[in-house]
DNA sequence: TTGAAAGCGCTAACAG
DNA sequence: CTGTTAGCGCTTTCAA
């Protein structure tokens, strides 16, 4: 690889003089230019982004903590971070955490060693404390951390109701939910938002409500168990698509239809719901826009504005799919 | 940040000494070395990689090329890769390619700057020559890019042989293959495989493959043509998984019962098979072991050892589910 | 066994 | 408008 000297001897200029004209800064004479432009040219120069970020301790690079890329959700949240990125001029490190706090330690400190940038995102368990300690600009995608820190994310308690209000006007009489692991504070709020319309009903009481960890096959075990307890129900509210797709296995097993014995909605939107069989309806998040929108305000916040829009809330969409339809 | 002259400082010692013990290398005193490591204890000393890489002309970082990580196929290829390289004290960079040429270009060019140790690529566009430019160590992952780059694959005809056989062995009597895009060697190998088993029955002609392109909503229209125009049909032979999703949907549409009237089969295991009604028959690839494979040879070759198996060829695993029972 | 010093490639004063 | 130079934080000769 060509150094800047390189193409400083071939200009016959000074090292300064080149990284003016590749930096556009500084004056430099239109001929002086143009020598430097040919050297850069013919020699193939490309600027070394390590010594640049030994000097200006940053690195183009941000970083982005995912729990796990292989949980159908955060594939299109990557993808949103890195498209803008990447056109931005960043480059994007993927840390998968497993919700683990030690690795996400582990992944800020190997980012902060690297001078990256800036760091985006999903977790549940990181403290607010544990990112100042850092000292780098962070958003919260998805949850929350810390109310001053920007979050994108959406009104997932107002999401549960307009779950649980569709199955209402559906025509379902009793409705069940999977709920997501306690102390989840998506789970939670979806959760809520179950309680605030089912709550008055004078059929409701707790034991319409199961735990599925989000986790599909947990999801398959509670709902037998739902079914079989309360043979009157016949709408289900899962806390995710996952749980939902559970949900449906479980049905399937039990011999019920769906959506005529039984309807079920999902929560999140992702694509394995169009391709189930009856396709699921779900409570959809502009998972890419939010998370377009997570990258923007990182590098805005990089580039040293400041980003006084702490809380992001986007709106959800309901998508009745046949499973709902009755 | 602490630096190392801080640590010098702190200690009483040169720089030198503290590299030396925080590298383990060259000779040092005991009682120094306690003193430094003291030090480095008391003022949290990370020792700064984007120094490092200037001097070492490496950067602990490798690029990962996929086309597009929203692909259910690809989340746990870069996985695979991710958990082994953090392991390894490296740091994944995620680049999604779009199958573009001109987007390979770039992060590659993007790598080079960054010092980034070596890649990982799944492409079918990237030749050879190109990566030569760049002399950093590469490996090939699901499709092969030359022969003497490291390659970790399957035998796509040989899989594609099995699907097809399989339909056979379950009774099909006459059986397409939804075929995915030309050129694409996977693609062109797996429906290979198909031929080897069925060009030689009375029944076969050309008509009996349709194109795909890897793609659901084209596969579904093209499955509803090839099941309209021939009443005959009674197995599918997809040659991804996502496609035999589209086959599954546009029995459905017509009516058909899969596996009673017409039986199916995908192709690449991804998770997505199991979640489906009736669950997908599939022929499974060992994804994260290929791929973890792939990144322990990419990191062999980054420390100097020379890899010198070249083709590494997994075997599948034919997962027959409910899509194929009859 | 230790320290001084050069240098990785680049940027940004500062001087001219 | 251009060049000289001092670092950025680290590793590694080379000498002591």
């Amino acid at each position: 690889m060509a150094t800047i000297k390189d193409v400083a001897q071939y200009a016959k200029v000074s090292v300064a003089t080149v990284s003016r004209v590749i930096n556009q800064n500084g004056y430099v004479n239109e001929d002086t230019r143009k020598k430097v432009e040919v050297a850069v040219e013919s020699l193939n120069y490309k600027p070394n982004s390590v010594a640049r970020s030994l000097f200006k301790k940053q690195s183009k690079t941000i970083g982005i903590i995912v729990p796990d890329i292989t949980n159908p959700y955060f594939p299109e949240l990557v993808r949103g971070v890195e498209d803008y990125l990447i056109q931005k001029g960043f480059t994007t490190i993927l840390c998968n955490s497993d919700e683990d706090p030690e690795k996400e330690r582990l992944y800020l400190d190997v980012m902060k060693q690297k001078y990256v940038d800036g760091a985006i995102i999903v977790s549940n368990t990181i403290e607010r404390e544990l990112i100042d300690g850092y000292d780098m600009p962070v958003v919260a995608l998805d949850r929350s951390i810390h109310h001053d820190i920007p979050t994108f994310a959406i009104d997932n308690r107002d999401g549960g109701r307009i779950a649980a209000e569709h199955l209402l006007e559906v025509g379902c009489t009793r409705i069940g939910h999977i709920k997501g692991p306690d102390k989840v504070e998506n789970a939670d709020n979806r959760y809520l938002g179950y309680l605030d319309v089912v709550m008055h009903k004078d059929w409701f009481h707790s034991g319409y409500v199961v735990e599925g960890n989000f986790d599909q096959k947990q999801a398959v075990e509670v709902t037998k168990e739902l079914l079989q307890n309360d043979r009157e129900i016949d709408g289900i509210f899962a806390g995710n698509d996952t749980m939902a797709l559970g949900a449906l296995k479980a049905a399937e097993s039990l011999n019920l239809n769906v959506p005529e014995d039984i309807a079920i909605i999902g929560f999140d939107g992702i694509d394995l719901t169009e391709m189930t069989k009856p396709e699921l309806s779900t409570l959809s998040q502009p998972i890419y826009q939010m998370s377009r929108e997570a990258a923007e305000a990182l590098v805005a916040l990089i580039e040293g504005e400041l980003v006084q829009e702490k809380e992001n809330i986007f709106p959800t969409t309901l998508i009745k799919r046949q499973s709902t339809k009755r």
